[in-house]
DNA sequence: GATTGGATCGCCT
DNA sequence: GGCGATCCAATCG
């Protein structure tokens, strides 16, 4: 475990935040099952004028690109999914519903349009930031699901297209150790097309995932 | 030009 | 477990 963090106090000092190497463009430039596995027991941190907000990534899933009829960027670009068609490493955040945003990080290689959808986070600092930003939930409930993590997280769709590398919100690697009999592996959900992929990505055993 | 369905959540029963 | 909220873009005609 790496200095600066405290698990047992659930905070973790400001400043080693602000010193410590965001997981470089190269973590984010391979293939989008790899990343979707790896960024599990990953820290997920936004700083914003309102305050540092962090949390432990317990969920993903992994859209492929063109050739997954699930992903975005399968029928098309258009100016809502731009992003993904530019380079690894960056912000796709959409508007889903009408009224929901949710938070993906760009991957594979150029021209390749594929994310990495961020279902879930473990709270690790800003949590009364949070509570606030969600209007006072159960804790556990606070970055359970898509949608709500990004409103925990302080996240909007002036972020699209942000790096994740030098930009507002970034992925630390904090030295959590994911063994992989943890990582469990199962359809992606909310989907209507490729059900049966399993490309969703989760840690068993944790409290802080959307489904088990 | 109109319709449809969606990578969701919160509230209801 | 069901449903309403509410916007956008793809898909019809």
């Amino acid at each position: 475990m790496k200095p600066g963090l405290d698990f047992a106090q659930n905070t973790i000092k400001d400043d080693y935040w602000a010193r410590a190497s965001p997981l470089p463009y190269s973590f984010y430039r391979r293939d989008t099952t790899t990343v979707a596995q790896e960024l599990l027991g990953k820290a997920m941190v936004h700083f914003s004028a309102e305050g540092i907000t962090a949390g432990l990534v317990v969920e993903t899933e992994a859209y492929l690109g063109p050739h997954d009829p699930a992903c975005h960027s399968a029928r098309g670009r258009t100016e809502r999914n731009a992003v993904m068609f530019g380079p690894a490493g960056h912000a796709y955040i959409y508007l889903i519903y009408g009224m929901h945003l949710c938070f993906n990080v760009t991957t594979d290689r150029d021209g390749l349009a594929a994310a990495v959808l961020v279902r879930a986070l473990e709270p690790l600092t800003g949590i009364e930031l949070m509570a606030r930003r969600r209007r006072c939930p159960a804790p556990r409930d606070l970055c359970r699901g898509p949608a709500r993590l990004v409103q925990a997280m302080g996240i909007t769709i002036a972020l699209n297209g942000a790096s994740v590398v030098e930009g507002p919100v970034r992925f630390y690697d904090i030295g959590y150790e994911v063994h992989p009999n943890r990582v469990r592996r199962a359809p992606r959900v909310g989907i209507s097309r490729a059900t049966d992929w399993p490309l969703r990505f989760y840690l068993a055993g944790s409290a802080y995932v959307s489904h088990k």
